[in-house]
DNA sequence: AACGTTTGCGCAATCGTTTGCGCGAACCCT
DNA sequence: AGGGTTCGCGCAAACGATTGCGCAAACGTT
């Protein structure tokens, strides 16, 4: 009839018994009471820890009263099954790791709750780790996440390359999967296609009637934008029209990058803006937005936008962002999917792309020329 | 000169021995390859696992000879100890969990950041939660984090009742953190001071000559809205202003909330919209600069805006948008700092309330009245 | 040379589970 | 009533680390 003796535990201290100098912790609070285990309800059932643990996982039959004794004294003493031990024993610890350049970027989170959804839905848990784009922290990272024993990691970062993968794969095979980027031998990638997406792009801005067009694009080497970039070059060119490379502004893929991008691109064109560009995410056109307003420029009167992933905000942009969208929270759910399916079976699948598609709002107009035509 | 005898250990059972029944299993990756163990080191270094230990450890001393042949075993077989097994052993993991209403809220975004940040830099790794405010979701959460036996508990949800917290202390207590939200018993708190932030708003909208004015707020049970509406309302006071409760909107404290709010106002007010409008954060006054943009209201001429938080994008809106800055990030490392503490010491620290500050854009004009009284 | 001290390390128990193996009691059948 | 099944359960060895205790060799002292 062991059990703890402590008769209340000490509650926080109120702020009149503090002392005046230093009176420093009394005890700690986690020492003084033991957690429940298996033990102690097998003791108060009466049963052995076997007994106990098979009617916990319903792994062989127990007969009913014994059951019902067993489960009445769990639920008396409160137990709760140790994932550790459990996964000591199990060598699966049901979590997996992700890493990230930035969680805030508002598409990353929609698609990191994909992941923790995916994960919540098949019981994983979701370690989340922030590289912000420098190798130690990474490094760092990773050490933890091996040690603690992840079953898979989800990788959603911009710079990584080989050689990150190849040191994963040296020991013990890590179940990965990879979201929005490229080109990372044997690992599953999940994204969306971004060649269509940028397609799309190009395609609408043609067929609205613009020519002189114009990029905000990531840095040269950001996979994803490349591929955007590569289909919307594509587009143009089923019309016959030629990306003016000076026209094509890199930038770090965030809302200052896309203010100062715009700026220099204003700058730079000077008395012949072009008549429509193409940002390669939101945020770059929400700053773009905000550099042409400041120009006094109208859109899309003066002006037309187009933005990439259909962050939530770019509904509410002013004016409203016609984009293209990409299905994030699928993305990371998709993901979370393939890498538990790789976690727990061993098949490792194929990439998948999942298409965007365009979602027109207000943001583009049409070539005056064109109206014009149209008038005619 | 004894020594451990083993000659070599059981090795995995080569396919041949197997018999031909029981085929089984093409094999799954994990199970074809043993992680390394400090086994191996030990026997790779001919030395105890208790040198081994003691060498990861720095735990007692080591010969240096012995030491350099333990290191040199672990580098070469790449052995990474098992956090596991530490944590069973000394029961602690290292980890944190996170419970979160929304991850990609902007605000609370920043807020997890730093709460990631805080970790990281004291080697705890996060565990993400997002309840989504289903309280089924947050149950089941609360049961796996248990399991998984965490430090400490963040928690940054909207909906939480006493019962919630209460439940939570009834076995072992487990050190809790709540941050932006109001009046939990026996925990600490790490906020920002919401009732001096809505002061502040209050007090540059009276100053900047406003007279009539509104208010989009969250739900009337929103512990945060409440607080800074009141230091809003205090601030009219100050000025011997009353604020109309038919002018107090409330709303989901989402984008669309906002768009919806505003438009609501607009209607409401007829002939007589207000001067300027205080919105409870950032996200809402987005929604509430598209809305007014929609009617043809130019902010800040014909309407000045006020949000709450300073997002990232709050600095790009069109026009920039005037706010009560959140440390956010700052108070998320607080919040992990705090709650690291009281793992590590049993110290539970008083809670903290972080200073907003506002910060002046573009969306507050000043009040005709003024301006005609400035220039005569 | 005998004895205490220090140095350097190993033994084995332990953390909380899971699980292969085996054992007695109860049952069924003839 | 004696044999074979079936049923219901317990023993004890893992999983991979940490750590109190203790032992032998090397050293220092007289």
């Amino acid at each position: 009839m062991r059990r703890p003796k402590t008769p209340a535990r000490p509650r926080i201290p109120s702020g009149a018994t503090m002392a005046a100098g230093e009176v420093k912790r009394s005890r700690s609070r986690r020492a003084d009471q033991a957690a429940i285990t298996i033990k102690d309800v097998a003791r108060a059932a009466g049963v052995s820890v076997t007994t106990v643990s098979h009617v916990l996982n319903a792994t062989r039959h127990v007969a009913p009263r014994t059951s019902a004794r067993v489960r009445s004294a769990i639920a008396e003493l409160g137990f709760r099954p140790s994932a550790v031990a459990r996964a000591l024993k199990a060598d699966r610890t049901r979590s997996i790791g992700m890493l990230v350049t930035s969680s805030t970027n508002p598409f990353f989170a929609e698609v990191i709750r994909g992941v923790e959804e995916g994960c919540f839905a098949r019981g994983y848990s979701l370690i989340l780790c922030n590289t912000g784009d420098v190798s130690e922290r990474l490094e760092s990272y990773l050490t933890t996440l091996v040690a603690k024993r992840i079953d898979g990691l989800a990788v959603m970062t911009t710079n990584l390359d080989q050689r990150f993968f190849h040191r994963l794969g040296e020991r013990r095979p890590l179940p990965v999967v990879a979201i929005d980027t490229l080109n990372v031998p044997d690992t599953t990638i999940v994204n969306d296609d971004s060649e269509a997406g940028g397609r799309l792009a190009g395609r609408y801005l043609v067929q609205r009637g613009f020519r002189r067009l114009a990029v905000i694009a990531g840095m040269e080497d950001h996979p994803r934008s490349r591929e955007r970039l590569a289909g919307f070059r594509a587009a143009l060119a089923e019309a016959g029209l030629n990306l003016d490379p000076a026209l094509v502004l890199p930038s770090d893929l965030t809302v200052g990058g896309g203010f100062a991008a715009m700026q220099a691109l204003l700058d730079r064109s000077g008395e012949d803006p072009p008549e429509a560009v193409f940002c390669l995410n939101d945020l770059l056109a929400v700053g773009g937005l905000c550099a042409l307003d400041k120009r006094g420029l109208r859109v899309p009167d003066d002006i037309s936008i187009i933005g990439y992933d259909d962050i939530e905000l770019a509904a509410y942009t002013v004016p409203p962002l016609t984009t293209i969208r990409q299905p994030a929270a699928e993305i990371g759910r998709r993901a979370a999917e393939i890498l538990i399916a790789q976690i727990e079976s061993g098949d490792v699948a194929d990439s998948v792309a999942l298409a965007p598609a365009l979602v027109e709002r207000e943001s583009v107009g049409r070539a005056p020329m064109l109206e014009g035509r149209k008038r005619a």
